[in-house]
DNA sequence: CAAGTGTACATTGTTGACAATTTGGTACAA
DNA sequence: TTGTACCAAATTGTCAACAATGTACACTTG
């Protein structure tokens, strides 16, 4: 089994790291990155750094302009919002009405741990982990399908409504919606999971 | 206006020579592409290359396996295929809806060489063609979007429908439905383009 | 002084060499 | 015969040097 990813490769974990910097707001839009900086940050040549780049650039959350480089993106405009939300439905309650039935004991186990990640986020107003888990927790619903190319149209939609995430009042709230949603799973109510998935989509 | 891309660099023509040449199933699912191989073939180095790969990976197009390379991606699965025509609809229609106004003779003018182009292919019956010029049809309305991020969330979802590319029954087909949307768009009647558009995408 | 021009600098684009990983085969031992 | 360790070839992953491109700013020129 070589496929479980135990060790991410070196572009996976720098990947990650850029992605969450911009998605909390620590990479502010516009701000450029250049090749050498981040490579020398990372302790790497800039090959991986390019890589990474390009991986950022195709889901939205860096702009590349040729010959000059990457900018973090900027957060969509409120118009196309309402495009992206239903985009993002259409995807995720299909995974959700689709897989419902073949989810194991273990998605649900991971659910759980993300779950109590979100709650402690929520205590201690910490955003930046919030979105984090957020991302988790829908992620693991995505992937239970069995097609795994799914994520791939799923990536660039999410990441770019949790551009610079700001969740105006209660994080709480958050807590509770995924608590909704992993409750009526557990339950194997699914009509209630779908109500609930979506209820946290907006 | 240096964002005019009168020169292509060498990974996008790369990129559109290898995308052609999955769309129209000239290289078949499951073929391994190797980086030498492919750079020989292009005369240019590996870098470039690889970042192809990448670009395609994050269209669907290929598949990743690490430290193993990467193979021609299969037709989605006819599961999916409701899930990609529904995201389809949701993204074009949305373009077309807010974008109908600002629609410019360079547009239809763009639209109208193509067009002759899809007549000329089914004409031929040259499907390897026709599939280009559906592709850049549309391609063609996206764009005429505001936001030029919307191609990001578009791409990897067309791209998945028209891997292996084959339109069962009549070819002249395409040229009507496509015909149908622009006399819609001429004469500025955007319900029936919205409606010739929704036919078309199935 | 305004407009255009040239030059130095910073940054990305490309290349070829080297390192690390995977795969398939083969010898050897249980 | 079966299982294991190990080698060799092919392939991807990483790196540092070089080339090409774009930017900024001083400089000339009308």
């Amino acid at each position: 089994m070589p496929a479980s990813p135990i060790f991410k490769s070196i572009p996976e974990q720098i990947e990650q790291r850029l992605r969450n910097e911009i998605l909390t707001g620590l990479l502010e839009a516009g701000y450029p990155l250049r090749e050498q900086e981040v490579s020398e940050r990372f302790g790497v040549s800039r090959g991986p750094v390019r890589e990474v780049f390009n991986r950022l650039a195709q889901q939205g959350l860096v702009v590349t302009e040729p010959n000059k480089g990457v900018r973090v993106a900027a957060q969509p405009s409120a118009t196309l919002r309402p495009l992206l939300v239903s985009l993002r439905k259409n995807i995720e309650l299909f995974v959700l009405d689709s897989a419902f039935e073949t989810l194991t004991q273990e998605h649900i186990n991971k659910l759980d741990r993300i779950l109590a990640s979100i709650l402690k986020a929520c205590k201690d107003s910490d955003t930046a982990a919030l979105v984090t888990h957020d991302l988790n927790f829908h992620k693991v619903l995505i992937e239970s399908h069995e097609d795994k190319t799914i994520s791939i149209l799923w990536a660039p939609i999410i990441l770019r409504m949790l551009i610079h995430y700001e969740r105006f009042g209660d994080l709480m709230e958050s807590y509770e919606e995924h608590k909704e949603i992993l409750d009526a799973i557990k339950s194997g109510n699914k009509k209630a999971a779908l109500n609930a998935l979506e209820n946290n989509i907006q």
